[in-house]
RNA sequence: GCCCCUGUAGCUCAGUGGAUAGAGCAAUGGUUUCCUAAACCAUGUGUCGCGUGUUCGAUUCACGCCAGGGGUACCA
């Protein structure tokens, strides 16, 4: 990245020059961005530069590049500076620039591809956040899978980042849920009860009925009284969370802090919010439940806060306390929370939280990832608790597996409605462009494997001599990792760093058809040991690359 | 009605204010005495949904339209 920078400096410098020196007209503030060129013929880096200033100048582009090239002289990266029509100045980079980076990847590790963007702010990614009311489905992995890799980038651009899965314990949908359970206990514990409706109809609730009457001895003749009944839904909700946790834990996500929603509860905080809103006629009155003055904050309505029925705080009622809480008390720099599509209508709401509490609406960014359409041989599934048609994601893991699942979802942007055919996920995970990324990594740790019987020391070797074409490709794209994980960062995507991995894959694949690495020839012995050495750095970079992926590494395949 | 997302190759999806729009899968043919054939090589496909505008330049930006999906609760 800093040869970018140095471009921009050197093209820069030459147009302020060629201004003192009256080649060019003065012109008050221009920018050189410096991009990288799809094809090889134009160079590593280019500039449009020429093309911006023409009109301004009131010259050719051509003429204008001529006078920038004149001042540019040549250094101990740059090979060589040309024009291209349109109007394109093209740089082209020495191949020692590219072996001294690899060398600074070799000794500085992963470190070399940070990136200062986040200037140490504290950052809060909260994500998943589904409600405790049963398994999670496979809804709710894409939002999961790119909130955990997304985690990697954000730590790698400097930023300190804290995960935060945000648990509902405290609404409606715990009241039915709860409800629900009581009903199921009832039915186990009495022969002759017979549920008739209820909320939550799913079999597993049966099963975390059954499972919570044995942990608190409850059977056929138990009564329920307040007391169990207490214990019955603190046990559900740990035992349901606890669920939550090891199929995110199988999933490669994991969480710093896991935050309840009735902690906002007590010591009667949310309260206080509600009282602090009132005050700020930002609260009031009206068919005996309390509303927040949304219109006017700009929205097209007002939202309940408390209801009228049992005075309990609603979903909203709570994120107001929630977000104050974020904000004001554990004062983060910057909130992430990635949401499902489904929750879109809640965005405009949070910001006028925002606005109620005076919080710059630049400390807080929603991710909205379009839903899911899962497929299976071509037809949809739709989700119903009611209907139990529910794929939990222990079930997607058991027969996609993590890393074909995991490298799905990252691979495509949040914004599309994605399909996932089930049936063609495990039909094609053999040709699956996952394997094609882990083999890629098997087949180098195969050569390192295979250079460390024979015992050839690599670490030190010679790089000059790697002058193959598909060596120096490889040594290039392995260098510019770091703007892939900066523009991940920037975009707080992840989609740009699966698509790297496949390109770095095939040039490494690339290599290794045409550049023999492990020889026994003894004038191929230096060569050899220069090839482990890019071998072992290429090694090292994939590895990090399925390390933010979340995904294995496996050494053999 | 209003709000949001999407429309790019047969399928699933990337991409970008620029120089010849890409990948994987699927299809066809070829490659293995040699570090892993889950690989490699070769072959083909596009009115970038439609229209107007902004621009030296638009698939990319703006507006309008068409199509698909999601949202629009005293649920979360």
């Amino acid at each position: 990245m800093k040869i970018k920078r140095l471009l921009s400096q050197l093209v820069s410098d030459s147009i302020i020059e060629s201004q003192v020196s009256k080649k060019l007209p003065t012109i008050d503030n221009f920018d050189v961005i410096i991009d990288r060129p799809k094809i090889a013929e134009h160079g590593d880096f280019s500039t449009n530069i020429p093309l911006v200033l023409a009109k301004k100048c009131k010259m050719s582009p051509q003429k204008i590049a001529d006078i920038i090239i004149e001042n540019i002289s040549l250094n101990k990266s740059l090979s060589y500076v040309a024009f291209a029509n349109p109007g394109f100045i093209n740089f082209f980079i020495k191949n020692d620039y590219f072996y001294d980076e690899l060398k600074k990847i070799q000794s500085q590790g992963l470190d070399y591809f940070k990136n200062t963007l986040g200037r140490k702010q504290k950052l809060q990614l909260e994500f998943v956040s589904v409600n405790p009311t049963g398994p999670l489905h496979v809804g709710h992995a894409r939002g999961a899978v790119i909130g955990s890799s997304l985690y990697k980038i954000l730590k790698l651009s400097d930023y300190y980042v804290e995960r935060e899965y945000y648990i509902n314990d405290a609404g409606n949908q715990m009241r039915l849920f709860n409800q629900s359970l009581i009903e199921r206990i009832k039915e186990l514990i009495n022969e002759n009860y017979h549920i008739e409706d209820i909320s939550y109809p799913g079999e597993y609730l049966i099963d975390l009925a059954k499972d919570v009457s044995k942990k608190l001895s409850l059977s056929k003749g138990s009564q329920l009284n307040s007391k169990n009944l207490e214990k019955i839904i603190s046990l559900a909700l740990s035992i349901t969370i606890n669920n939550i946790k090891n199929t995110l834990e199988k999933l490669n996500v994991k969480f710093d802090s896991w935050f309840n929603e009735s902690n906002l509860l007590d010591d009667n905080f949310f309260q206080k919010i509600v009282k602090k809103l009132s005050d700020d006629q930002l609260v009031f009155i009206k068919d005996e439940a309390k509303w927040f003055k949304g219109t006017k904050l700009g929205l097209e309505d007002d939202i309940v806060v408390i209801r009228s029925d049992d005075g309990g705080p609603t979903y909203f009622g709570t994120d107001l306390a929630y977000h104050y809480n974020k904000f004001l008390i554990r004062k983060f720099d910057k909130v992430i929370n990635i949401w499902g599509a489904d929750h879109h209508s809640h965005v405009s709401r949070i910001y006028s939280i925002l606005k109620a509490f005076e919080i710059n609406n630049e400390k807080l960014e929603i991710i909205l990832n379009q839903i899911v359409n899962f497929k299976n041989d071509g037809n949809s599934l739709k989700f119903s608790k009611r209907n139990n048609v529910l794929v939990t994601i222990d079930e997607l893991i058991d027969e996609v597996g993590v890393d074909a699942c995991r490298f799905i979802f990252l691979s495509r942007s949040p914004d599309t409605q994605m399909d996932f055919d089930l049936k063609l996920a495990k039909l094609q995970s053999s040709e699956n462009p996952v394997y094609y990324v882990q083999y890629a990594y098997a087949r180098m740790c195969s050569i390192i494997r295979t250079a460390k019987t024979k015992q050839i020391n690599f670490s030190n070797a010679n790089l000059n001599i790697l002058t193959h074409n598909d060596e120096i490709n490889l040594i290039k794209k392995l260098t510019q990792l770091p703007e892939i994980i900066l523009k991940c960062a920037q975009l707080r995507q992840t989609h740009h760093i699966t698509n790297f991995s496949m390109e770095l894959a095939k040039l490494l694949q690339k290599f290794y058809e045409s550049c023999r690495v492990i020889s026994d020839k003894e004038e191929e012995k230096h060569l050899s040991a220069s090839r482990l050495r890019l071998v072992e750095n290429s090694r090292l970079v994939l590895g990090y690359i399925l390390e933010i992926m979340g995904m294995s590494k496996p050494e053999k395949m």
